[in-house]
DNA sequence: TTGTAAGCGTTATCAG
DNA sequence: CTGATAACGCTTACAA
């Protein structure tokens, strides 16, 4: 591999004047440019990345750290990440997979001189400490929703306001008896899911009822698992919101087997708005967290304070959510509702994502804190 | 940001033996490791990547160039090639959007220094070429599955076989006017997939015939958008091959509108065995490319030879594809077809992947060129 | 077991 | 406009 030395010797140049010529400096005679490019390319030459950012102190890279790739939500962050860095000629240093907060810590040492700012998501609390730790040395947005006030940039999600909209719906179709399949224990969505139903439950003078919240871990199996669960409680619901698509798709499916009537005899209702609700039948009614909107906007945060190396302010800033009615909670049964859609045809993704229908949640929370 | 000289000023070593202690190197006293250790976690010392990488000529990093992250088949090939790098403690610096060429070519120089290895995505001939030219200076593994021979390590899916197993299989259910709805033109998975296609019909005497062939992008909305040219076709086709599932879901969308039934009036079959086709009405008959397989292996071929520095052999490695066969091509009408399914609870993606049903397709090729 | 010193391939700061 | 030369933060002979 030829360095900027072969190329300096082979033009008849000094290594300075070969760099200037890569850095687009003013400085070079037209000619001594030319002929340092000739040179460079004959050679295969290219300015070694690592050289170059150790002395500029400059990456241009930016870590991102997420628990997992799987599935639509995750890979949707990663590409408004990906492009919104792009805009700025950035690249994503990609690490994902960290279950816990030690991980997550190792990881991020591992990433120190090689990018000039970090993207965490974290669904869990611990991991979000390590996070508030590093963000003195190191510009980083946490991608978070838990409730609480952390000492760092903090993106989330409007979990809450999300699941009280849903809520509120459910009431308004009629429902009475309103189940819950919650997320695992510890995620902070599902946690912030879950207090969002008990507010509207609690606001609509509904008793609150532990029978009716359902242990779950946001996996399509546990939703099509726990219908017996769901069934079985009595009186029986006749509304089931689950805390995320996955579930509310593996649920639907189960019940259309056991012949259970969805949305008649039970309205089902998810929550993150994956492609595939769209073509599930009935089509899920769920609350969409816009995913690659979240990744572009961590990059917003975090870009500016990245490149003028200097740590990003704690703040926190919340990501509205919106009510998407469709057919599996029995909105279209109702014939007063303003909610019912036409049936026609989607895009997959990137396109539907900007025009769907549905309405704004309450809230559009985006508020400062701390 | 501490240096290794802080710690060891601030440890009343050197720096030599800062860097021993950091590199498990067994010739330090437990009690002057132990010390460094403390000093350097005082100090929040950790060892800056791009130095270690410049001196050691590692940097445990891998590139992944790929031409868009969007869409279900892309991120699962990420998720593969994430996993098996993480195995290897390697990460990923990933490098989206790719149009052309030229945009690749920079793309890839932009990351010299930076990576061991190389993964390129590359639906086209042009950036093949670039590819091979890189290949001698770093190692470089090629997804792509055009059907030429390339002086470099390249990994494809058998995009012919899986198109030929299809049409064979619509072919033996009866079908006589079999059309095709194309990928977008260059693309070499869609120019595989359509020689497969034609290739079957030859096999079966029937006639070849250019107006079965429609042009298409490979997006939902032009498989929706083509459908009353399918209609006027003369005489009108019983069954439609789309070259990708996105295409065949809008297409049976699309079908559906117009009120014709499918596949009672048209089958409809697909290609990549996305998630969404299993809950699509009738579900989708496809072909399985396994996108997380492909980005497994592909990382299993580079690995090695990153790690060695040392250049990938020039091999072509094939990844077999999978016949899917569910209801949108009307197997199960055929009563005495073995292909038809329960319908039975599926999870949404990673379990799904390894247990699903359907028949080997008829190509396992995996063969050596060069 | 530890220290000294020579780079790795750049960019940046000076002189010329 | 161009050329020496000193960093950047680290690993690794070689010496002690």
């Amino acid at each position: 591999m030829a360095t900027i030395r072969d190329v300096a010797r082979e033009a008849g140049v000094s290594i300075a004047t070969v760099s200037r010529v890569f850095n687009q400096s003013a400085l070079v005679r037209p000619e001594t440019c030319e002929n340092v490019r000739e040179v460079a390319a004959r050679l295969d030459y290219w300015p070694n990345g690592a050289a170059r950012s150790l002395i500029t102190s400059r990456t241009l890279a930016l870590g991102v750290v997420l628990p997992d790739l799987h599935g639509e939500f995750f890979s949707e962050v990663i590409r408004g990440i990906d492009l919104a860095a792009r805009r700025e000629r950035f690249q994503i240093l990609l690490s994902s997979s960290h279950a816990d907060a030690d991980a997550l810590n190792s990881a991020v040492r591992a990433l120190r001189g090689r990018i000039d700012g970090l993207l965490v998501l974290s669904p869990d609390a611990g991991s979000a400490r390590v996070v508030e730790s590093i963000a003195s040395s190191l510009p980083v947005v946490l991608i978070h929703s838990g409730p609480d006030t952390l000492a760092c940039a903090t993106l989330a999600i409007a979990n809450h306001d999300g699941a009280l909209a849903m809520t509120r719906h459910l009431v308004a179709l009629g429902h009475r008896r309103i189940a819950m399949l919650c997320g695992p224990a510890g995620n902070v969505d599902a946690e912030e899911r879950l207090r969002g139903y008990r507010a509207a439950l609690t606001e609509a003078g509904l008793m609150q009822d532990a029978a009716l919240e359902l242990a779950g871990d946001f996996s399509e199996e546990c939703g099509a698992a726990c219908v017996p669960d769901l069934l079985a409680i009595e009186p029986r619901p006749t509304a089931i919101f689950c805390a995320n698509d996955a579930m509310a798709i593996g649920m639907v499916t189960a019940l259309r087997d056991t012949g259970v009537r969805v949305p008649e005899e039970m309205a089902v209702t998810g929550f993150d708005d994956i492609a595939i609700g769209r073509y599930l039948t009935p089509q899920l009614t769920t609350v969409r967290a816009d995913a690659y909107e979240l990744g572009e906007r961590a990059v917003g945060m975090l870009l500016p304070h990245a490149q003028a190396r200097q740590p990003v302010p704690a703040e926190r800033v919340s990501v509205p959510t919106r009510l998407i009615v469709r057919a599996s909670c029995g909105a279209a049964l109702v014939p007063t509702s303003d909610a019912a859609q036409p049936r026609r045809h989607r895009p997959l993704a990137a396109a539907a994502r900007r025009e769907e229908d549905g309405r704004e949640a309450a809230g559009r929370d985006r508020g400062r804190v701390s």
